[in-house]
DNA sequence: ACCCATGATAGGGAAACACTATCGAATGCT
DNA sequence: AGCATTCGATAGTGTTTCCCTATCATGGGT
């Protein structure tokens, strides 16, 4: 009783403060919201002091906590800064050449550059849109050091780490019926009429597979040949069918669009989404630091995803 | 792996910094010593760097270790700021009157009253110097908030809460033919002279109680009335006899007397030492701090008890 | 009146922590 | 030389803490 603070718990309280939200701030640090109340509410108990007042509807700082906040972040800062000055200086730092598939890019690229600027501000960060298979050759004869793509990755000479877990939805014309609707069945794509992305997205294999095992015939054989989600959003709002989203490119994708979208029923298919590089790699650590960061950066900025 | 350094570690490469010595750095942060080295260790290898070189003989900062130590001791005062700031301002300040046995207070008082000023600074200590009895009756009648004493307490009115433990160890006169020795049997006073504290002291009563249960007869009828510590072994270097020592007396009685030490074998008497308050004081979570800072000062500054 | 969003709580499995006991190396004493 | 001591590292173990998933309670919005 009445122990010192631990870091994670004067993070907590920085993190509702700044947020004034304890789902966020959780994301933000990379921890559950229970974590993140529990840590919090140990601490207050400790000091004997209450620093956030939770209303129902509301989160605010109460006046001690207004009065603690500028030295807990002190605190917090002055952790982090021995910290970094504390890891070696090639640390996440000089360039990174990134491979990223072309169905996360335009969604991910928001929130990520940002965060990685600020997290590791050393770091030279060079993005190469491509398809799965292109990228792996990249990673192969050392032209990329990482690739954020999805599984199933079948290359052994890599090693991935997850970094979240999305659903696939359903775009459809926003005046299908289907517009809005949930709990959608795969079996019942059988009398509609799908959009694909053109062969080598690793999407396009993936709702493919989808629509063959839930017995859904003839699937891929459109003569559609999009290249982009974009492009096809294009298509489903003109009313030629519909197509599968990954639940990251729901928010953009819609925006200004003739669009419904249609939700699975549980389990509704998906992707996991991981970081890989070569399993020979000598940064493996820091790479492992660096898909942290992503981790955070994606609970914030695209919060429909399950952080992995 | 990687992970940011805890608060823990931080303080365990500051006292080893401080103290150039594992062993009283883990006593004043109130750890053992494997502890102590294995979080510096785990800290030094997440951030891949050795603050610390460990010479069998010597132990010294490195280069990047002095770099950092700053950085280091601003985060932990930035976490200490942070908890004495959240803290309610009456936490461990104002008067405390704090009641002392007489064979405890001389010893303990020179480590125990900077301890007291650097860490509770705002705590205004009035020692009384007194026997058990009239200890536990301050107590009683709220003249004294707490004390420090030893077990046996026979009061239900107060609660302990231990501070270390000691052996008892034999004053003998320089000449004598124990002085030195280890290994001695309580039987072996059969034949020894005795002196005793007047009544009253309850180590006068521990060390009867010690003879008469090895079988020492007429222990405690010498016609000596010593008042004090310091008298006794007065009497004892002229010669007149040998008494028992707190072990964590032996330093300061043994400067300049014509005095041998004998030590008991295993396992020695001794006595426990604890700190007594009313049960039904409203402050005993401040008291629990009051004891700690008493159990870290009392390790560095008598090392030869045991910490409880 | 229903539904959704929010934070708190319960319970369990895993990881970290801190202790005791012991070791190996190096020094200093006789 | 030889022996005892001192110091930090290591092994092994039991406990605590941490953090997650699942669920609940409550209040506002529709």
């Amino acid at each position: 009783m009445r122990s010192t603070p631990t870091v994670a718990q004067l993070r907590a309280f920085v993190a509702v403060a700044e947020f004034q939200h304890f789902r966020d701030a959780a994301a933000s640090l990379g921890v559950s919201q229970p974590t993140l109340s529990q840590s919090l509410l140990t601490m207050e108990t400790n000091l004997g002091v209450q620093l956030i007042e939770r209303n129902p509807r509301k989160v605010l700082v109460t006046a001690d906590g207004q009065f603690l906040l500028p030295l807990a972040r002190a605190a917090v800062d002055a952790v982090d800064a021995f910290r970094a000055a504390a890891l070696p200086d090639s640390w996440l730092s000089g360039p990174l050449h990134l491979g990223v598939i072309p169905t996360i890019a335009p969604y991910l690229l928001p929130s990520l550059l940002p965060a990685v600027h600020l997290e590791a501000p050393d770091l030279q960060l060079h993005v190469h849109e491509d398809q799965t298979d292109r990228l792996l050759a990249g990673l192969a004869d050392g032209r990329l050091d990482v690739a954020i793509m999805a599984l199933p990755v079948s290359d052994a000479r890599v090693s991935t780490e997850p970094l979240y877990d999305e659903d696939f939805v359903l775009a459809v014309p926003a005046e299908h019926g289907w517009a809005g609707a949930t709990g959608i069945l795969p079996s019942q794509l059988r009398d509609e009429e799908l959009l694909f992305l053109e062969e080598g997205h690793c999407l396009r294999e993936q709702a493919v597979e989808v629509c063959l095992s839930s017995g859904v015939a003839n699937a891929g054989e459109t003569n559609a040949r999009a290249a982009s989600l974009s492009t096809i959003v294009q298509l489903v709002s003109a009313g030629l069918g519909m197509t599968f989203l990954p639940d990251s490119a729901v928010k953009v994708e819609t925006r200004g669009a003739q669009l419904g979208v249609a939700r699975f029923a549980d389990p509704a298919p998906g992707r996991r989404i991981v970081l890989v590089h070569r399993r020979t790699s000598t940064r493996s650590e820091e790479f492992e630091d660096f898909a942290e960061i992503l981790r955070r950066s994606v609970a914030v900025g695209m919060p429909s995803v399950r952080r992995a």
